[in-house]
DNA sequence: TATGAATGAGAGTTCATTCAT
DNA sequence: GATGAATGAACTCTCATTCAT
């Protein structure tokens, strides 16, 4: 800075280049190796790749992660931890018919699903897990059990409305979660879908799903 | 045949163990390929475990399969060939409501997929076919294709019969088959499912959600 | 072998190549990896080196030893062990003056030391038997102690027999042994000794050894 | 030197502290070095753990020393500097009978090496010696040679006053110096030593090496 | 002068694949 | 056909060294 320069101008000093680098270089690796984990598998991921993915070198990467495991866990957890606390509220909060609440869920459950990449996640989770018992363990209660919660909630609160007839305890929250799983693993195996159909609506496909299983849940009425 | 068998005995020739074995080693080899492949996923697996698996030498696995990557298309190959074309015999000569149909049918699948291994395929597919295109394409076009298609022609024969409502012809059957899907995954995650729930019930798991997916299908009578 | 040969001459059946190969490879490769240790150091000695100067590849090694570690503790058990067992039986049936003994087993001790490169691994225990614990633990109990016992017996011998007067039953040994375990380490430093004295004469440093401490050890006749 | 100090207390100006530590600076990397290589050993001391004992960083390490190779020579070319002169001194002036020159001037050297790391020294050149040729030589001419010549010189004078008997003049100074040079090398061991002897004491080995030693020597009486 | 983030060559280890027997 | 010893490319991880700040 020269004398003439006012400070005042520039409160907030920038930081040098470096620096900023460096406190990016983190959520960098996470971000180029969640990319990487979904597109190989984590076996087949080579931090190689992943740490030019983020535009370093291999050993920078273990300058912020002890080894490829670390790293791994390190991106289920920036992924996923969190994720699910606001849905909490909204079931306790909302108020109105229990229907529109579930749809309210599911998408906006999508919406952030897939812009976080915790679609990849759960893929991963089904190949690897078993590899990785302690993250396989991580994953169930922090993410799927707390989500077949939140639908045992939706459905009691349905119940107790008089909206949802009462069904199976422990595999009812399944039939609407075993869907929702299904589409954020088929949104990560191109090969599979049929290529006539376009590219997959999840909206379309939420929607549709959200119609039989309500047309199914809700009290006939007379 | 030496001079000391009596040909009285077996009138159908059985050929003696060890030339019956050899002829069974892709067989076997195959065998014991999807279970490692199902356990470990494609790339954990080690050619040696398959091998002593299946009682040879790995060596002698190379006699067979030129590749780890050949052995692993023979395997899904192998598996899937011919699995669906009964139950489209089935949706054909049927006589009775649909929902009892579907009923059947979903069970009948799953039995026989828990016991074919074909579970196991479906994971495989999940997990490894980015890195078989050819694979998914045939996967897709032998499985999937056609059990929703299947799923469609049983919701079409509902809604002739006056039996179902109308759904979203591309995503409708998805709606039935994803749960299914899901089952087959989850059964070989075993890491992922709640330790406190025990041994999940596929029967149990079914009915539940034929329950919650026909009392959404079926046409309300008033 | 030309037809004209008569097999007779070679009833024994010389074992085909590869098999007598496979048999000798565990020998060849801790002959090569003593050499490379001790010339190199464990920390500095390349697995690379060590297999190919066996005349393998690097991945033949790992056929034989799980590590490199386990290969040094091959190593260190192969070229010591059992070597200590035949001079306690020598201190248990010689008849005759000490001193005599003591100068015979002294003597044979680097005979045997030197020919099987046990002197070599005294040197790399006392470099780096910090970094491998539970190494260094097995070559005091196996080789250190039993080493300072049998020159503890050989001097209650002296002192029973009235040819040595007492000394400190701890440090008295060592006083010996140091001497020994000196040239041993000296003998691997060629760097250390002066060019001018010529290659080192054990013969000649071990006798002008036990002249001085049995000089000093024998009681004084008047 | 600000205004507020009082130049009274210290006649001679003692520079300020940040002045003086950055003159320190190679001496404190040396002692760090030193330390470092003696506990690891060259190859196993990491340049970081000698930087971090200092209390600077890896770059500032090779500010001073341009690499690890060329610290490891300044370790040892500081630590060995004018060793030995005053002993020199000693044996050239001193009075008295042999025997209690040569006790004097043990335990003298033991107190030396032990507090100023040439013990250490003595473990390195044994350890890194054929790797560095040169330093060897370096440490040979240094202290090898002129300590066996010292104890030469205290044979010499010790049979030219009738109180030694001759010996002989290769080997006979190594009788004597090799268990110094053990005794150095032992303390760095700890492992190797034998846990229920305790600590090893310098003062009682030396003290029962010398008994020995000049039990030996000395001429008999009748 | 001092820093410490970044580098990349090089190490030990694994494992699909080959081939002499 | 069957074996299993041997291979070597490929991988993860380390650490001396560099250099922008």
């Amino acid at each position: 800075m020269s004398p003439h320069e006012s400070p005042v101008s520039t409160p907030i000093a920038v930081p040098p280049k470096r620096e900023r680098r460096k406190h990016a270089r983190p959520g960098e690796l996470l971000e180029a190796a969640l990319h990487v984990f979904v597109d190989q598998g984590f076996g087949a991921a080579k931090v190689e790749d992943i740490a030019s993915r983020a535009g370093v070198s291999k050993g920078t990467l273990f300058l912020y992660f002890a080894s490829k495991e670390e790293l791994f866990k390190a991106v289920v957890r920036d992924t996923i931890v969190g994720q699910l606390s606001q849905f909490q509220v909204a079931v306790d909060t909302f108020e109105g018919p229990t229907p529109e609440l579930m749809r309210t869920m599911v998408h906006a459950w999508w919406q952030h699903s897939h812009a976080n990449g915790s679609t990849g996640i759960a893929k991963l989770m089904l190949s690897e897990g078993k590899h990785f018992p302690e993250l396989a363990n991580f994953y169930r209660t922090e993410v799927i059990d707390p989500a077949r919660g939140l639908i045992a909630r939706l459905l009691a609160r349905g119940l107790a409305r008089g909206e949802f007839r009462a069904i199976d305890p422990t595999y009812g929250p399944y039939t609407l979660l075993s869907s929702m799983i299904f589409l954020a693993l088929w949104h990560h195996a191109p090969g599979l879908r049929s290529p006539q159909d376009g590219p997959p609506s999840a909206q379309a496909y939420l929607e549709t799903l959200l119609d039989a299983y309500l047309g199914g849940m809700l009290v006939r009425q007379t």
